[in-house]
This record gives C-alpha cells, structure tokens and sequence, in this order.
DNA sequence: TAATAAAGTTAGATAAGTCTAACATATATA
DNA sequence: TATATATGTTAGACTTATCTAACTTTATTA
C-alpha cells in the first residue's frame, strides 16, 4: 500500500522520465524543485522509498524507478487523467479547473471505482489537456508527430518538440509563442507566397516554410480521438 | 480549512447527536468508541478543535458543536452520500460496496464539485440506504413517520421509533427482529382476524394490532423517492 | 458515606513527512 | 589543478494524529 506522498513522489519520477525522454535518472534536486519541497526531504523520502523497492539509487547518485515503483507511479497518472476527462466531460468543468480537483481524487484507493470510471467514459486514450491516459495494464498511445508544415489549415496542434536548435531559431520561436506542450493554430496559408499564418498564446504570426518545418506537432483531432491507434497513434510500454 | 481528521470528528458528532435524537453532548469515551480510536487521542483532539472553535466542551464535562462545528459535520456527511448516491445511480455499484469508497471522496475539498455532482444527480434528497441527503444549505428532509398499522400491505418500511417502552414489548420486538434502524415489511393483513404478516431480517411473524400500533415506521418508497417533500416530508434544521 | 467502577485527563512516546542549518561531494571554470 | 558553484547528505527539530500507562474526577451502589 502506497502513501499519498509516495505515490506523488512516484508520479513525479514517471513525469520527469518521460518528459525528459530518457530514462536517465533524476537527481534529488530536480525533483525537489518539481515536487516543491526541500531536497533534505526528497532525501529522506527517497531512503523510505528504496527500502519499498520503489526506487534504486545510491548516495550521490541518480533515482530510477523500479518496475514496481513505475506501475505506481503509471497508476496514479490513470487516475489523475480519468478523473480530469471526467470533470470536463460529465461535470461541464473548463480544462483549466480540472487540475487541482484531480490532483485530490488521483488517490483515493479503490481499483473497482477507478475501472468503473474508465467504463462510464468509454475508455478515453487521451484526457482533456491531450495527455495520453495509460490503460489498466499501463499502456499509452503516442501521437503520430507531423512537422508544422504538414498539417492542413484550420488545424489545432500541440507543440511537442523542435527539429533545428540554433539560437536564432528558438529565439524566433519564443518570440511568436512557441512553446513546448503549448497550442498552435495554423489559421490558413497563402497560396501566392507560401507563408503560413498561425495562432499562438501571443496572438497571430505569419511564418515561412523554414519555420513550419522545425516544429513538430500533434494536432488536437488526432490527441482527443479515441479510436486513432494503428492509423495516427502507436502504442507504447 | 478543517483537516481529514477533523472532519471526520465533526461528521461523527453530527451522527451522534442525530442518532441520540437530542443534543445533550457526547462523552470522550463514546466518541472514542465511535471513531475507533483512544478517548485520549479524542480528548488530544478536542483540545485543538475548540482552539479552532468547532466544539465547545469543559473538562470532565460533555461535548457539543458550534454553529460552525454542526456546518462542517453536515457537510461532510452531505459529500458522503452524494458521492454514495453517485456510485450506485452512475457507476453501477450496489448498495454494500460503497461505503469506503465514500469515506475517501467525502474529503476532497471543492465546493464547486459538490455541486456539479448534486446537479449531475438531479438534487437527490435520499442516499441508496435511505438516509437523508443534506441540501447545500444544510437542510434535510425528515420522512413522514406512521404507525406500521397504518402502512397497506406489501410495503417495505424502516423501523425508527416505538410508542411502547414496556420491557415485555421491548422483548417481544426484539424477538422477532425489530430494531430501530432495521427493515420491516407488510407481507399482508388477514382480513378475517386483522392480524398482520410482517417479515423481518428473523424471518416472518404474526402479530396484533398491539404490536403495530406501537412501532414508528418510514416506508422505503417515501425514504427513497426525490419529490415528496410537502406531501409526506418535512424540512428540518 | 465509603468503596468501587466508569469516564476523562495527562505526560511522554511514536510515526510520517516536513523543515533548517551545517556539512560533504561533484562539477565547472579560471 | 585550485577554487567556486552545484548538488547531495546528515542531524536534529517540528507538526499532526495517534498510542500506552498512570493518574484524576465523577457516578454508582452496597
């Protein structure tokens, strides 16, 4: 049985990990900032945590999640994200008001309420923000990613990474509102020149083709539909 | 902000107090019992909770809520049952299952998801075990109470009261299995002697219009039924 | 009314999760 | 490579809610 600040820790580790990428391991640090609490007690958890088979790490070393502390940590992210898509597709919530209300249902302890749940929804593969909802044996569909330039007009997209990494290009990007997990909006194209006007946090911006095709993208369509595995998403874990 | 802990005190004192039927206070021991715990870990709470001005109790002395104390008490228990309505009415459990799962949701904190829920559920005054659903201003509906000589047969009805307190009657009820709280249904009335059928969870018995006309009964369509206030309800508190 | 039982209180301890302040190790840079 | 900065660790303390064991007060009854 895991505590409420063990399965935060958990949830955190599984969060870093994949937002990194790797699977690298995370110092304590990091994940005091992202826990926002003091590394002492990160520390202090950390030993608990180990003696539970959670997690391995060494003094000085990085943290990894064990495969049992990955489960844990997957699990709660099952809940937190069905219990958003419930508050926004049954209780009429904005996406915005969901987080901290899921924050507090992600752990209470029942595996019948939590399948219970998933069943009244349909078995959504994606919650309201886009995120991916693992299923009950922890699986995850990951959106096929396009380049900004592939995507059709009218289209809302989710940033999701960057292809080119000079200075002048993510200065640029920032600058029209690009940013990582953040929306963008291709509005329309100019058929005379080519250029793309898209819509971002900051408002509208007309962009070339150097631009388009140094964005990676998942349009929203293809991140809130449910039956898109095989054809857009793949599956993943 | 009240803690889970303090919470659950509160609720128990409502419980108490409404079970007691009068409001002459709780001893340290009783509630103990109640919440299952020390009367030392309660008298440790109780200092704390009349610091916050949710009790008001002297030493040696009797246990009571404060304004403020009875609106977080009824609270909780109206999140309790909404949420117990919930997992019966929406998610398909039955009636025994979700008690526990009750006592976790009844503590996450948003006022507005305890409105979206009574919304979602269409205001419902009674919970699946028929117990009153408080009204976000605290208001309850008490069923009508009758006689159980005034209930037509084929009725299933709550024991909550009785007229009589000989120990003869009190024995004789006790024997075939009325107690307040508990299930009684009017299998049928004879016409030819006016003796009445009923079953308990002890099984059926026969008995006079003595008995029936000493024990207070609620009966479950009235219990469980959304619109009868006026006609065979009425507020309280 | 004195003895006993029941109810209530206190002090000190424990566990989980956090903190601060001091210390230790690792990494980056001059 | 020496030094400064990052990062990580430890010891000791705090908070909340609980406990046990000893004690006190109130109620009951012989």
């Amino acid at each position: 049985m895991l505590s409420f600040t063990e399965e935060n820790y958990l949830k955190a580790l599984v969060q870093i990990g994949f937002n990194a990428g790797s699977e690298s391991g995370v110092g304590t640090n990091e994940l005091a900032i992202y826990l926002n609490v003091k590394p002492a007690s990160v520390n202090d958890m950390l030993k608990k945590m180990r003696s539970k088979e959670l997690v391995s790490y060494e003094k000085y070393g990085k943290i990894t999640l064990t495969d049992k502390g990955k489960k844990g940590g997957v699990e709660v992210i099952r809940k937190h994200r069905l219990w958003e898509t419930f508050l926004v597709e049954k209780l009429r919530f904005s996406w915005d008001e969901v987080h901290e209300i899921a924050e507090q249902l992600e752990h209470i302890q029942s595996a019948k309420l939590v399948e219970r749940i998933d069943e009244f929804l349909d078995y959504p593969r994606f919650d309201p923000h886009g995120d991916a909802i693992p299923d009950k044996n922890g699986e995850i569909l990951i959106p096929f990613r396009k380049l900004l330039n592939e995507v059709a007009a009218e289209t809302s997209c989710r940033v999701v990474g960057v292809k080119e990494n000079s200075v002048e290009f993510l200065q640029y990007a920032e600058r029209i509102g690009t940013v990582i997990g953040g929306q963008i909006d291709v509005v329309r194209r100019e058929d005379y020149d080519g250029l793309t006007v898209v819509r971002t946090s900051n408002g509208e911006a007309t962009v070339s083709d150097k631009f388009t095709s140094n964005v990676y993208v998942v349009c929203m369509q293809c991140t809130l539909g449910k039956n898109c595995a095989g054809q857009q998403c793949e599956f993943k874990k």
